[in-house]
DNA sequence: ATCTGGAATTAGAATTATTCTAAATATGAA
DNA sequence: TTCATATTTAGAATAATTCTAATTCCAGAT
């Protein structure tokens, strides 16, 4: 076998089965869901896959680019289907997290770089407030 | 004894030695310190403190608005003696954490409000990219 | 069709950060 | 002093995530 055969497709089965279930999963989603809600989800469409598999496809997914995570304080890591980039509120009555997007947001990166000295890499907000549903309380 | 009397001055030690000695730390230390490291340092100025103090007084000191707590994705949360409003940009080469203030975030939050729809309560940026030091690799 | 090597999956153990529990201690008022 | 309450302590418990080692899968080579 020479080297350069192998080397130039050495390509796995990158989306697998389970991959592709965790990533259904989460683009299905209205909401953001955590780890376990990925792994209880998936086990109903594939009831074999395992919780290692869920972190790990979600990893893989992530790093493909194909799903996001978000974390706030020290709760549990949320993921999401939407990868473009956005920004997040989150509930302080609730819990629930709400996409937005501003527009302004090139701009604001800019304004961050040059106050931090940092080479801008992305920038993302944090809104924390009270949803339409609990402001109403 | 009467229940008024008791309610009128309800007032525990409220800054104790340990509280005051997290404190401390905290505010003495230039860079942003986790919980253990607020701990190791804690128990060379008084031996005898506990973990589940240092956390207690991380706590209580928070919500006494003293000290603020960031978290970055999974990592464990570190805490901050500066408790004005600021903006965090942290590092993707080192993980340092740097502070740095966007003068319009008032307006910033009023957009963030308008298109979440949410009664906003305060906002937070998130800058990753390169620190100084590491941009020049 | 079988073999083989690397990648992926699995189950469960391990790790890490944080919180909880119950007992002991300190504090300040009566 | 005594009492009630708040705080501290040590260690156990919990929760999220990662690691480990064994197994399985798959594509390409034989």
């Amino acid at each position: 076998m020479r080297k350069s055969s192998k080397e130039v497709q050495r390509e796995g089965p990158k989306l697998t089965r389970q991959r592709s279930v965790v990533l259904d999963v989460v683009r299905k989603s209205e909401d953001h869901l955590s780890a376990s809600e990925v792994y209880e989800s998936a086990r109903r469409l594939l009831p074999t896959i395992s919780y290692a598999t869920v972190y790990n496809s979600l990893r893989y997914l992530k790093d493909a680019g194909l799903v996001s995570e978000i974390t706030f304080g020290n709760a549990a890591s949320r993921y999401d289907g939407k990868t473009v980039r956005h920004d997040h509120a989150i509930c302080t009555g609730c819990g629930k997290i709400v996409d937005f997007h501003i527009t302004e947001s090139a701009e604001l990166m800019r304004a961050a770089a040059r106050h931090s000295r940092f080479k801008p890499d992305s920038i993302h907000l944090t809104l924390r407030g009270l949803c339409p549903g609990c402001r109403s309380d």
